[in-house]
DNA sequence: TATTGTTATACTCTATAACTATA
DNA sequence: TATAGTTATAGAGTATAACAATA
C-alpha cells in the first residue's frame, strides 16, 4: 500500500505527527476529563491572570467565538472565572479559580510524559532542533 | 502574553505547524473545493488503483466509516468509482475516474507549491531533516 | 466607528456502536 | 467467527455572521 503524492509531502508528516502527539496528549489527559484544547486554555489563564477572552483567541491563534465556549464549559466545572474589569467593561477577565490550578499542577505532569515519550520516538538531538525551527509558528 | 507551559511543548508546536499547513494548503485547494483529506484519499486511490476502502483508511490512519462518507461524496462528484470485486464479495474496488484523475493533475502543482512555501519558511536544511525525522509518524 | 463578547448556524471531523453481507 | 462496508449518532472543532454593550 502505497501513500502516493502524500509520501513525498511534509506538510502530511506533520499532519500525522500531530495526530500521534494530539492521541497520546488525549490518552495522558483523559483520566481527568480534559482535553488537549482544554490544557491549553488553562495554561494561558494561569500565565496570565486577568487576561481578556479575545487575547487568548488571539495567542492560541483560535476563534473568539469557540474560546467563548470554552471558557463557559470551564466556568460551569468551577476551573476558571469571568471577573468584571472596572477599567473597560467590555472585558472579562479571566482567572483561575483555587480547583483549577490545582487541576492545572496534575496535569502538568501528565503533559511532561507525553513530552518525554515524544522526545523519545524522535531521537533527543531532533526533539531540540525541532523546538527551535517549529517556534516560528508560535506567530501568527 | 506568555502561553505558559505550552511554550516549552514540542508537542503544541507539531499542532501550531500542523494549523499553518492546513490553512495553506487549504487556501490553495480551494478554488477546486477540495480539502485536504479529500486530496489525500485521492492521490491513494491514484497511487493504488482497485485498493478497497477499509485499506485506504489503514494507511490514512483514519476511521473506516468516515473514509465511506468521503468516497460517496467522491463518487457523486464523479471523481472516484466503486467496482465490485469478483473475488471477493465484501470489497469494493476503488478507482480514480478520468475526471478524477485529471483534476488530481491539476492539485499536485498545488501541492508542491505548499511544500515550497512551507521549505522556504523553514529552511531547505530543515525541512530535509523533518522529512527524515517524521518519516516515522508514517506506520500507525 | 471600532472593539469585546455572545449567540446562532452550519459544516467538518472524530468516535462509537449496531447492523448487513460475506468469508 | 471474523472481515468489509454501511448507517446512525453524538461530540468536538471550525468558520461565519449578526448582534449588544462599550469604547
Amino acid at each position: 500500500m502505497a501513500l502516493g503524492d502524500l509520501s513525498q509531502s511534509l506538510g502530511y508528516r506533520i499532519r500525522r505527527a500531530q495526530l500521534w502527539v494530539f492521541r497520546d496528549v488525549s490518552q495522558r489527559l483523559a483520566p481527568f476529563d480534559i482535553s488537549p484544547a482544554q490544557f491549553s486554555v488553562l495554561s494561558v489563564i494561569d500565565a496570565n491572570p486577568g487576561v481578556n477572552q479575545l487575547a487568548v483567541a488571539q495567542v492560541l491563534s483560535i476563534e473568539r467565538a469557540g474560546l467563548g465556549r470554552m471558557v463557559d464549559h470551564l466556568e460551569r466545572r468551577g476551573l476558571a472565572t469571568r471577573a468584571e474589569s472596572s477599567i473597560n467593561r467590555r472585558y472579562y477577565l479571566l482567572y483561575l479559580t483555587r480547583k483549577g490550578a490545582e487541576l492545572l499542577g496534575r496535569l502538568k505532569p501528565m503533559i511532561a510524559e507525553s513530552e518525554t515519550s515524544l522526545a523519545k520516538k524522535m531521537g533527543s538531538r531532533a526533539y531540540k532542533q525541532f523546538q527551535r525551527t517549529l517556534s516560528i509558528f508560535l506567530e501568527g
